[in-house]
DNA sequence: CTTAGAATGCGTCGTTATGACACAATGCTA
DNA sequence: TAGCATTGTGTCATAACGACGCATTCTAAG
């Protein structure tokens, strides 16, 4: 069975085995030589590239179908991730675009196809250890790969607006919940837990100040290894102190009355 | 046109005018009395309290159709609805117990009928000026009324948890948006916000420390009035600073790097 | 081998935010 | 007119936060 010809068959089957209406997109962060990257497919029946999505089946849990998604996309079961906002314009795909894409891959589809019809989309984002990823495309894409999150022009429909509120989605949760344990390695320095702080954030942040607030929390453990190698002092390494992590997490880590 | 025959125009038109799988739930906050209220409906066709809901129409923006939800349900036009969460287990309704629901109304509905099909459903939340509210039922409710929080017990489906899923939201918000504004009327007093907070959060705050960090956000004007009338000290009357509360939001209240 | 450069570990200081609480002022009621 | 509950305002100690200094350690250049 090649990709294509599953393809072909998922456009034929499509509305039989699938939740008509809703699909979901996944916004899949991950953090490499100290940039934020975002996992995006070229689908080959558009121009763009786009986020890794994907439908519903009638009888499956929507966060099954992003798990499902995710790790079809990724390889990895167990990883964080968030449903956070629905997109339910009306108007949100161009239905003229779409057609024309897919005869330009040679398929055919009328004009009362069950893709050209009215999506409701949910955005799930992900938060995924880089290192442990293996970029699959799906069987409707000719590609999948890691962009810089700085370097992401126009993306398919709006995906580009899903991206962007999953972005704003991080930062707001960004000061509630100790992210980095999903996005890094599970043995890390400071100064690469405070650069992906700062590329989420996007912004400068003091190293001593972090270095302070970050300890203050209680859920790292400083391992006695340092990281040799660099030019210069060996940082040392830490890990999550995963029993405090939970507990934290339970209670949120900051703010509130 | 009765509303109950609208209620059957819908139960039989349905499939044509509705977006398929998709369906909108609202939880409606009020503050009445110091008690934080909840608006439910009384469906025909189930047993249970219900909260008020709807479908979208087939070229209608989902949000436009929560806003249509509210604004039958309350007669508010301009009010602060936010989507919070998507409830898309697959096994969320009980078709067994619609059918007989249906029956013991008098209707018969076929085993396929599109009221029977999965729906996947978007949680949006309000907050509302209680005396602007005039509760109106839809065509498919007997009742429709103010519930306290406290007070509210089983309801159909899994509308209690989508209510807590919004009242967890609603808190985690309180921390970064003057919530207030939404759900007193336009002149209040400093006791009586705090009441709200208290009630929303449930835990009782210092009155003094509450004070001086309403103030410190700087979005509350004091008015030269007093509440006379009641059995002590007149308080003073608030009402928000539109220019500089609209500013607030933009930059988030407090916490962040 | 020595040293310069650069990054890290650790600490200080002043300011601001927070929690706990005291006391005076006000307005109804008895 | 006195009593009392409630509100307005302020104080104080402590914790959190932002800005910054200095010593330490590692690599690589000379």
């Amino acid at each position: 069975m090649t990709p294509q010809k599953t393809f072909r068959e998922v456009i034929a089957d499509g509305e039989g085995i699938f939740q008509p209406s809703v699909s979901l997109d996944c916004v899949i962060f991950g953090f490499h030589e100290n940039e934020l990257k975002v996992l995006l497919i070229k689908a080959k029946a558009t121009d763009h590239w786009a986020l890794p999505g994907g439908f519903v089946f009638k009888e499956e849990d929507l966060d099954d179908a992003a798990t499902r998604v995710l790790k079809e996309r990724t390889g990895i079961d167990d990883i964080f991730l968030q449903q956070f906002h629905v997109f339910g314009s009306a108007n949100r795909s161009d239905w003229n675009i779409h057609r024309s894409n897919f005869k330009k891959e040679g398929i055919e589809i009328g004009p009362n196809h069950w893709l050209l019809k009215r999506f409701i989309t949910v955005g799930y984002y992900a938060l995924v250890e880089f290192a442990h990823v293996i970029t699959t495309p799906d069987s409707s894409s000719e590609d999948c790969k890691w962009w810089d999150i700085n370097e992401i022009g126009e993306l398919f429909m709006d995906h580009k607006q899903i991206l962007e509120k999953a972005l704003d989605t991080l930062r707001l949760q960004l000061n509630h919940l100790p992210i980095g344990y999903n996005l890094l390695p599970q043995k890390f320095t400071m100064p690469e837990l405070q650069k992906l702080y700062e590329t989420i954030l996007n912004k400068t942040l003091d190293r001593r100040n972090f270095q302070r607030r970050m300890t203050g929390f209680g859920i790292l453990k400083r391992l006695k290894e340092t990281r040799k190698g660099g030019a210069h002092r060996a940082p040392f390494l830490y890990s999550f102190d995963m029993r405090k992590y939970r507990k934290a997490l339970k209670q949120g880590l900051h703010g509130g009355w």
